[in-house]
Parts: C-alpha cells; structure tokens; sequence
DNA sequence: CTAGGTGCAAATAATTTGCAGAGGC
DNA sequence: GCCTCTGCAAATTATTTGCACCTAG
C-alpha cells in the first residue's frame, strides 16, 4: 500500500513539498479525478493550498508522466495514475460517462509498431471506444470493474492465460516426447513435460486462491486482452506436431513457443499488484528461460550430430 | 466532390435549414476544425448565423455519429467528418499540437472483438499516441500527411498492399500448380495463377497513375496499416506450400487466403475516394469471391472422388 | 540570494442556457 | 397550431494568469 515517492518522481522532476502533498493524494486514488475533486481531496489533509497550484501539479505530473488526462465526454478533463498500468484504455459509455477499462497486449504492440514506422516517439498512449455499456442498453445490472477489483481480475485474467499457455506446453511437450526418435531429445521433452505439469499445479492453487477473495471473479468481465496467450501459447505449436514433423522442426517451435512464454511471463509479471503473483510469474520466466536455452542447445547438438552423420 | 447530404443524414435526425448548412461547410472541411472556427466559417457564407446553434448542431452531428469530437491537448476540442474513414486514428505531437494521422485494420478489428466481448456496442472510436514528431525532435522537415493528400497515401498503401497481394497470390497458385498431381486441379491453380497476374499488371499500372499525382507520393509516410496484408495475404500459404502438402491441402490453404483477399479488397474497396481506385478494388472483390467458390467446388469434388475411390 | 513554487483573486476562454421569436410540418 | 430550432446575450464552468510572497538550496 505505501507509495515509494523518490522512485516514482521523474527526471527533471522540480523539487517541492506542496506538490508531493499532491501526488500524493493523487496516487492513493484509485479511479479517474477530475481537477476539482483533486482539489477537495487534498483540502481535506492539507485545506491551505490553493486550486492553481492543484492544476499546476496536474500539469507537470502529466508532462512528467505521472498522470494520464482523459476526457469522458463530460466537459471537463479527469486524471488518472499512470504508474500502475502505464498503458490502458477505456470503454465509455455515452450515456452513463463511467468507464471500463481493459489492457490488451496486441493493441499496445501495434501501437509501438506504428509508432517506430512514423519515426514518432510516444509517451502517453489514449485509447477510448465510446459507445452504450451493457448496462445501460439492457437496464441490467451487470459484475462491474471498479478500482478496488481491477487488480484482482488482472491477476486472474493473466493466471488464466498462464493457465492455457502451461497447459498447452505440456500437451505440447508430451506430445513431442512421444514422437521423437532420439532418446536424448525425448528424455528433453520428458523433463519438460513434468516441469510444466508442475508450472500447472501451481498456478491452478494459485488460481483457487484468488477465487477465494471474491465471490464475483469469475463472472467479472476480462480485463486483460491478449490474442497470443488465451488459448495458450504453444496450442499451434502442438497442432503442427499433430501434422507430423521431424526431431529438428519439433525442437524449432518449441523454442520458438518457449521464447514467446518467457516474454508473457516476464512481460505481466512486472505489471502484477499482488507480491505472491508477481513472484510466481517472475519466477516461472526465470524457468521458461531455462527451458528456451535447453532447448537451443539440444538442437545445437541435434544439429551437429546431423551434419556430422552426413559429412562420414 | 459533391457531398451527398440525404445519404449521410443519420437516423433519428432532426430537420432544419441551418443545421444543414452547418454540416455542409463542416464536411466540406478537411482537417480538424475547431467550434469557433466553424462559427467563423459558416459566418463567411451565412453572417446570421449563432455561436450557439454551431455548437448545438455539432453536438447532434457528435451524436449522430457524423463528427468525431477530439482533444490535441490544446485547452479546446476540435471536430472532424467521421464519414471518409469512420475510424482512425492520431499521432498527436505534445510539441507543436499537431496531429498525424493513420488507420490501422489490425487496431480496429482488435477493438470491435474487445467491446463484443464485453456486450459493449461501440459508437466511435478514438486511438491517440501522443509523443514527440520526428520534425519536433530532429529539427528536420518531413514529408507531410495533411488533409489534401490523405486520400492519395490512402490509396498508395491500399495498393501496394494489393499488389503484395496480388504477388504472393501468383507465386502460390503457380507454385501450387506444379505441385498439383491432378490435372483438373492444376488447370484451376493455373487459370487462378493467370488472374492473378492479370490483376497484378492492373494494379501496377494503376500505381504508377497515381504516383504521377504526387512528386512526393513515394517518401509520404505510411498511412495504412494492416499486418496480413503488408507482406502479402497468401505469402504464408506459399511458404507451407514449400514445405510440401498434398493436393487436398493446397486447396484447403488458397480457400483461406482467397478468403482474407476477398474479404480486403471489399474492406477497403469501400473507403476508396477516387472512384477509379474503389471501381478497381470493388471488381476484385468480386472477382476473388470467384475464385473461392471455384477452390471450394473442387475441394468438393475431389473429397468425393477420393471417398468413392477409397469406398471401391 | 535567487530561481522557482504558491496563494489568492481576477481574468480568460470555451461552452451552455434562458427566453422571446421564427420556421417547418 | 404546435413543437422544435434559432439568435442573442447573459451565465456557467473549467482552467490560466498576475502579482506579491514564500521557500529550498
């Protein structure tokens, strides 16, 4: 819960002692505030400081890219911490102005791509689709997505996608076992078969664990959106084994598949609130890594001995 | 050059004269227009004409879907027609304020799964990346994308990906047609293989029309993008072609890529401006969706000779 | 001591609203 | 004739600025 200031502030951050008052109260705030309501907040703590300099804090913290300025469509600006997630977006609907939000791994990627193509240097990305939330079409109420939860369904989403990516690699690698010819290679796959079936386990207690904190969660609706990972990362990788290939290509997607796990472990891990969470994802990048370089050198080997075979 | 006002009257649109004249010189403009501009304007042509009435007909015209209501950073909202490209997007420079622009197929089709996802019925989307622009930073002149050549970049990365297209298309097919044991499917996959060429030469031709236009068309930078089709929609195909399937997956393979070229040619055919370009994109997309009823009629055909063959 | 941050109140700027009258159907 | 649109000017609202004062380094 505590804030660590002095890593937060920016380079070519000013020095003061009102403006920390500030951030300070600004962080602490979980949803979007609008100018206004940031100046009765710190009122509240601190009642001799003045709306200018509220507005001029808001400005600089944009600037330094402390704070995100988003408009709602309703005629004023609102601002968010940018610490947390230092890329998301928003749904918002027009009739109620409340906002959803939502991360997607592929949106933010193409938006760095583009970005690199113009020659254009970004700092701050605003993606909003305006349009009616469920709610307010229907009349329904519906599990909302509020700032206390957010957390929580991003540790789930991402366990979930952890989830299928694990199982996936372990369909993947045994599989694999069982095709391979060469008992070295095979006992390669073997190993990391059980690793992943280990990886499993893990994250389903883990997963159970979170449940637990929320009768809800299940039903909220997914926060964190990434293509690649929902329906695991070595799915197509297994479905190519299905049709058949050789020791060497088997060796080739795994450390292709492994490579990409490794990212979206470390990739989500860093963006976890819960310490238990992020510790387990850090660490199984750590292991995916293992894994990856196992594999280069298997079919380093694998590749030696070929050519070896062929030159007698 | 005509705008077709009945046509773009939106639904549940309220009758009026001045209104009509507001939206008429709204959509004559270009750019990003802001409220007091367009008061300015409107005056130019009708003086007797209220602040209050621009910015009650640009809310409806918001409303209504017909104006995109957007926010530079510049203490005021500026307005633009949202009937060229229903969606797109914005590089905006914190520097100088102002904006680039860009389509992304990719994004867009991210988004619509995302809202669906979460029952949300998306309006309008806005995707701004603000940053720096690389005339900001380098101090240099770059070629510019503004409103008056927007059109002509559109159709330029329509058709380079179109002729990407087109290429990877032929490779395929004649690849696939030496490949091809049958010879009724060959004679397909080489009368494709034909068409194929023959739209490349088309769009080439057409290309250098347009690059006649603008001295400067090739340096402009990239305003579409679309990741399947920049390298060419069938250019995975031909790489599994490569690596050796059977007839029946050949098949199976140019029914999936014919499939995505129909489907962007129609895509983009639509949001053509010059009706030479669209007529041309709207013929393929036809043409294509040719093809891939060709490709599935014989895939037909040689399941069932293959089922009666094995049944014998 | 000096550059910059700060409070207060006044200024500015964008946008909205009240109300009497005009215009379409 | 009724309902909504429209013009004008006044009002409201968010945000910025001027200026005298304070504070950190």
């Amino acid at each position: 819960m505590a804030l660590d200031l002095s890593s937060i502030r920016p380079p070519g951050g000013k020095r003061s002692t009102k403006r920390d008052r500030i951030l300070n109260v600004f962080l602490r705030q979980e949803g979007h505030v609008s100018a206004d309501e940031l100046v009765a907040l710190v009122h509240r703590d601190a009642p001799g400081v003045g709306r200018a300099t509220v507005y001029r804090t808001l400005q600089w913290m944009v600037g330094a890219g402390l704070a995100r300025k988003v408009d709602f469509g309703e005629g004023r600006f609102r601002f968010e911490p940018s610490y947390r997630h230092p890329r998301h977006f928003h749904l918002v609907c027009n009739v109620c102005h409340r906002s959803s939000e939502f991360l997607s791994s592929d949106v933010e990627s193409l938006m760095e791509e583009i970005a690199a193509a113009r020659q254009f240097t970004p700092t701050q990305s605003v993606v909003q689709i305006f349009g009616t939330c469920e709610e307010c079409r229907t009349g329904r109420k519906t599990p909302s997505l509020d700032g206390s939860t957010t957390a929580l369904v991003f540790a789930r989403d991402a366990l979930r996608m952890a989830i299928a990516t694990e199982r996936s690699g372990l369909d993947f690698y045994t599989r694999a076992a069982k095709l391979t010819s060469d008992a070295r290679g095979r006992a390669v796959f073997q190993k990391l078969a059980a690793e992943e079936k280990e990886h499993l386990s893990t994250l389903q207690k883990r997963y159970t664990q979170l449940a637990a904190q929320d009768p809800n969660l299940e039903s909220r609706p997914t926060f964190l959106f990434f293509k690649g990972a929902a329906s695991g990362l070595f799915a197509a990788g297994a479905e190519q084994l299905r049709k058949g290939v050789d020791d060497q290509q088997a060796l080739l997607i795994g450390i292709r598949c492994e490579r990409g796990s490794h990212q979206f472990f470390k990739r989500y891990g860093e963006r976890f609130e819960d310490s238990e969470g992020k510790q387990i994802f850090l660490e199984f990048a750590d292991e995916e890594r293992t894994h990856l370089d196992l594999l280069i050198r298997e079919y380093r080997e694998l590749r030696e001995r070929q050519s070896r075979g062929r030159s007698r």
